[in-house]
DNA sequence: CAATCGATGATCT
DNA sequence: GATCATCGATTGG
């Protein structure tokens, strides 16, 4: 093989913000199917008011309390899931919504799930659909040590990045937790 | 092009 | 009962 490393705990035990740009230009994998990972925004807990974990722990949000480096996904508007890596220390909320990955690997079996040539995974919901992710199969997965699913830095250098305000949300505007490039 | 809006159901209050 | 970390079809300029 290559120099490529697979991200362990102390990666993603950080701030968010850091995890978040860092994550940047990492290749996720999920069985056949890869992407390098090129839009991310970060959420943390009671001082994020965008934040699913604002008000504190629920049925749907406690993983973003727990460990750093599993999978939390989410069901919303009745028909897309969306797919995060919990960060920061166990305690402690915080996730990165993966919000746009470029296809590398398994290019026809996406265009297959999505039913499209185009876009295939240019947005949160579109991306777990085209890499199967549904939150009955893989909400709470260990990323880390899981077989079928993970993330590696293959040492692509990301020089550009660029934050804006997150996208869909009403409160917390003035924070720009969007990374991209 | 950009702006608007309906779909559709789990989750939270 | 209201909201929603979205998408894609449609509308209008």
């Amino acid at each position: 093989m290559n120099k490529s490393k697979r991200l362990k705990k102390k990666f993603f035990e950080r701030d968010s913000i850091i995890v978040a740009k860092e994550l940047l230009g990492k290749i996720i994998q999920v069985n056949n199917c890869s992407g390098r990972i090129n839009e991310v925004e970060a959420y943390k807990g009671s001082c994020d008011e965008a934040s699913h974990a604002y008000k504190g722990k629920t049925k749907r949000n406690y993983l973003m309390f727990e460990d750093p480096g599993f999978l939390y996904v989410y069901f919303t508007y009745g028909m897309h899931h969306c797919m995060n890596i919990t960060t920061e220390k166990n305690g402690k909320a915080g996730a990165i919504l993966i919000r746009s990955i470029i296809p590398i690997e398994g290019i026809n079996e996406m265009k297959k799930r999505r039913k499209k040539d185009k876009n295939l995974s240019d947005g949160p919901a579109k991306l777990c659909v085209a890499l199967n992710i549904t939150k009955e199969n893989h909400n709470g997965i260990n990323i880390m040590e899981n077989k079928e699913i993970f993330i590696y830095d293959d040492k692509y250098k990301i020089t550009n990045i660029k934050s804006s305000s997150r996208i869909g949300i009403k409160n917390g505007l003035d924070k720009k937790w969007r990374f991209y490039y």
